[in-house]
DNA sequence: TCGACTCTTGAAATCGATTTCAGACTCGGC
DNA sequence: GCCGAGTCTGAAATCGATTTCAAGAGTCGA
């Protein structure tokens, strides 16, 4: 047929309609003012010619880009699949491309960071990641305006920035209120990797409810973990080895209380007989467990689906300031927690 | 300092050091042929002006767009965020973005290729949703040069396109024989999603071993499955219901094994004693569950780093044809697996 | 002293689409 | 028959960087 040669142009079409390119864009972008019987021979001209835009070209004219940076800690979690599977499907409709940048938990993030803003790379930016540098975040670093960006997940203290996240406390209340309401009189923690704001908000929350309800706070049931499955695991050599152990456990993660499950079990103790546990997430597995695990269910799809908004609203001017959406947390009570033994 | 109005380009640059923008141009992409005080000046100025290219109008010029977009078809399933992790860490050193797009298992994915292909978006392609029509990979579809290109995970029959993916068959095998060593003589499977590659590989490597056995190929100990975990306790329903249990089950991923191991013992039923179950992957949780899951390892990561190099590859001209890696499998016995009771 | 060469550098063309600006044309009303 | 308003269209400028081409400045040997 025609030549297979050069990808086709919009002068190409325009040649083959007879017309402007000025027309055949305006066809492509607001076809309303374009005369019918133009509009049409525009069309079939692109038809035949199998014409598509050129996006680098559009982007350069346009100054946008088409795309959202999602930055995330670390990509082989999980965790963020769901998160970034809502993300997507947000962002699709409206015509915006994902492009994502794992930032591996490596302090070089901010120079990640550096490197996707005001570089044109992309229109905005979600940022799941609370460990990049705050010097990078201060508008003004590097002389440049920086493009629309919102925090999910996690957040920074004292940083004006929309923000998507959870409420992370009141899961951790709702956790330690329902083992302290099971009638668990000596409950532990297993927190996340120090420093993080999750990990915090999470041991705030647990030190609250204990004190609410009147109960105990020792720091020696207070297990480093870092949400990993293998921290998990570790907590619960730890808690093995201990004289005077909690009967109950709230964990920061499903993958930790899951490793935590799986060690004590396959060192004898049974759950929830011996030991009762509550994750943070709710991960898909978490009813399939043996036995299924009690949970605080965060929903990570409609944290990315809102995240997305957030950024599509700031850079379609909609939203403004820096809003901050707490999203609901809700315990789902299964079978890993019970009464304690008497 | 310096106005913050409008983001600094290569003319201010150029002008703040004296030379044209020709030369900017070089000290940035090729600093060997600037004379050495002339570079100097020229970094200077930069530094200054905090200037950064500008990536549409580089990538226009250019003809590439430094990015590679993997197609999965379903971004919420964590299978794919560690192979994801593995494409991102090879592909960001080298200088590409990765841009993601979830086909959703839409049959619309032939739409979100065709979005992609021949458009400017990429420079080239990793496919890892083997359901694509063949139509829209022709080359010569849309009259189009088709950007690189290379399958992952699944892969099409009877067509050419570099190809990265696992020995399923194989795998298969390893499970099967591992049971039928351990003395099983009634082996089920619980199978992948029909019309699947991988389920069909699977399959076949299953009833591949089961011949080689001796033991019995019974149609009715074939389980349909989706590699889901419900799918998996789905199964366990009907398993729970049959009056002759096969004693073993090799299921076609860990999920479905997790969600019958989960279902059987919610029942009552034990594993391995009552019955033993092998899965595939070696998804993170395997060996935490109770018992721990005997299964078939699938490098994941490896997978993401292969099909990434294999992709820049062919754009950048060494790799040709249509090469096909395909990676080892290895069974990793744990304790959900065992000799059946007397 | 005069080419022949190398080394540097800048002017200008280029990538492909969008958009402004103004011109051409139509139509209705007076 | 003329004028103004309204429609539609094309020429050309523009987005910001890269790269070709050629020219100017030295260098060196004969």
């Amino acid at each position: 047929m025609t030549e297979m040669k050069r990808p086709v142009t919009i002068q190409d079409v325009a040649r083959e309609a007879g017309v402007s390119t000025a027309t055949v864009s305006r066809v492509m972008s607001n076809p309303g003012i374009v005369a019918a019987t133009t509009r049409a021979a525009v069309e079939e001209a692109i038809a035949r010619t199998g014409y598509a835009v050129h996006h680098s070209a559009r982007n350069l004219r346009r100054q946008r880009t088409g795309s959202i940076v999602a930055l995330v800690p670390n990509l082989a979690n999980p965790f963020f699949s769901q998160i970034l599977s809502g993300v997507s499907a947000t962002l699709s409709p409206r015509g915006y491309h994902l492009l994502i940048a794992d930032t591996q938990n490596g302090p070089q993030a901010g120079g990640q960071l550096l490197h996707y803003l005001g570089h044109g790379v992309a229109d905005g930016l979600i940022l799941f990641d609370g460990t990049v540098e705050r010097a990078h975040l201060a508008p003004g670093a590097g002389d440049r305006p920086l493009p629309p960006m919102v925090i999910a997940c996690e957040w920074m203290e004292g940083l004006a920035l929309p923000n998507v996240r959870v409420d992370n406390a009141a899961g951790a209340r709702l956790a330690v209120a329902h083992l302290a309401g099971l009638g668990h009189r000596r409950i532990g923690h297993i927190t996340g990797p120090a420093g993080n704001v999750l990990t915090e908000a999470r041991i705030a929350g647990t030190r609250a409810a204990l004190a609410q309800a009147g109960l105990e706070t020792r720091e020696a049931w207070f297990f480093a973990g870092d949400f990993s499955l293998d921290s998990g695991a570790f907590a619960a050599r730890e808690w093995l080895a201990m004289a005077e152990r909690p009967t109950a456990l709230f964990c920061a993660s499903d993958e930790m209380a899951a490793g935590f499950i799986g060690a004590v079990q396959a060192a004898g103790v049974e759950v929830p007989r011996d030991v009762s546990v509550v994750g943070f997430d709710n991960i898909e597995i978490a009813a399939h467990l043996t036995p299924p695990l009690s949970t605080v269910r965060q929903q990570r799809t409609t944290i990315g689906v809102e995240a997305a908004r957030m950024v599509l609203g700031c850079i379609d001017g909609t939203v403004t300031g820096a809003p901050e959406l707490v999203l609901p947390v809700e315990l789902i009570a299964r079978r890993s927690s019970a009464a304690p033994a008497a």
